[in-house]
DNA sequence: CTCGAAGTAAACCGATCGGTATACATGGAC
DNA sequence: GTCCATGTATACCGATCGGTTTACTTCGAG
């Protein structure tokens, strides 16, 4: 994702764990980078040593949550019946690693993140990803135009996803998911491009 | 709303004003009381003197916009023809006097506060308000029970909400009434009470 | 005339911020 | 056998954090 530092060095690995961790629970502006390194087991210096600033730490535990997320959906979505859009609203519901009950990991950064700094970039990417791949999943499983649907589909999960974060239940995923059914139920297949 | 300290003097008005500015800009977390008097044209003191915490500066600046925003709701819905849920998506594309090309302030909020803080009550009762008032002008203007209805339009409005805040553009809260007025088109008037 | 509320100005508290510096250890590759 | 990458440990930088304190105005109400 983009031009960000990956780790390569074991402490590189446990700094992102620990600052994914931090960022994702307390915030990015309120986490500081010497817990980051103190979580870690590791001084400052290997901190910067491996990412050069916290913006590009923050910018790789975002592209790193995004590559372990659409790991996981791709996964679903593969073993998920048609139409499988409606496997993205289970992935969101609960996928196994991740932790979600806080919300979106990406709806929380983008908060914190003005338009200049590079993890904003990484969440601008994820969430078009998301929609692109909504809308792929519906056209290859009914066919036609489906730009409009995909939009509601997506519109739909971001809405449920911050209400989750702000309940702490899964319970708007759920209900969601029910809408996103019905407006599927709703659109006939098309197998004839027009 | 809530037990906030209302501001009663021209200092803590005007300390109001500058910290909505302030903690909608860059983000509460980022914000620091001194900038806040400072932009205020006032001493530290004089904030702790009105408001006794930043906490309880950060409810209050949310309560008022809940305020300010409902004020503005209530005149739109007031003004609008059946359906009215429609003029709800309509006053958070564009409500006079708040900015909002940064997103929701109330979801903006929530990615920061956590569980214990006295600004996320605010934000719950604000959230469940504007669901409420959905479905109450659903259910007035259509009759019958339009509790699944409002849910979905909620997550929808949320979600747009969202991605405005992304994009900065309210482009995402056009495709969402678009979306809301098929959604009720396809729901009939039902008179009698079941 | 006085008293209290509301304010300014400024110093102070300990803690933390992001980021840099210097000095030293370890261990595998050439 | 040496060299370099990777690391630890620690101190330091100036700035800022939320919050408190002391001393001094200013001004309207009683």
């Amino acid at each position: 994702m983009l031009d960000v530092p990956a780790p390569t060095t074991d402490a590189g690995r446990r700094l992102l764990t620990a600052a994914a961790e931090l960022f994702y629970r307390h915030g990015i502006t309120a986490v500081g980078v010497a817990g980051i390194a103190t979580a870690a087991g590791v001084t400052k210096k290997t901190l910067y040593d491996c990412y050069g600033s916290k913006s590009a730490l923050v910018a790789t535990y975002l592209a790193e949550r995004h590559r372990a997320w659409w790991a996981a959906l791709q996964e679903r979505v593969d073993a998920a019946p048609a139409p499988r859009a409606l496997a993205v609203f289970a992935a969101y519901r609960d996928h196994g690693e991740l932790p979600l009950e806080l919300g979106c990991a990406f709806q929380r950064g983008a908060a914190e993140l003005a338009g200049d700094h590079p993890g904003r970039a990484v969440i601008v990417a994820h969430k078009a990803a998301v929609r692109a791949e909504i809308e792929r999943l519906l056209v290859e499983d009914l066919g036609g135009d489906r730009a409009g649907l995909a939009d509601h589909l997506a519109l739909l999960l971001e809405g449920a996803t911050f209400q989750r974060g702000l309940d702490g239940t899964p319970d708007a995923l759920d209900r969601a998911a029910t809408h996103a059914r019905s407006l599927l139920d709703g659109a006939r297949v098309d197998t004839a491009t027009p």
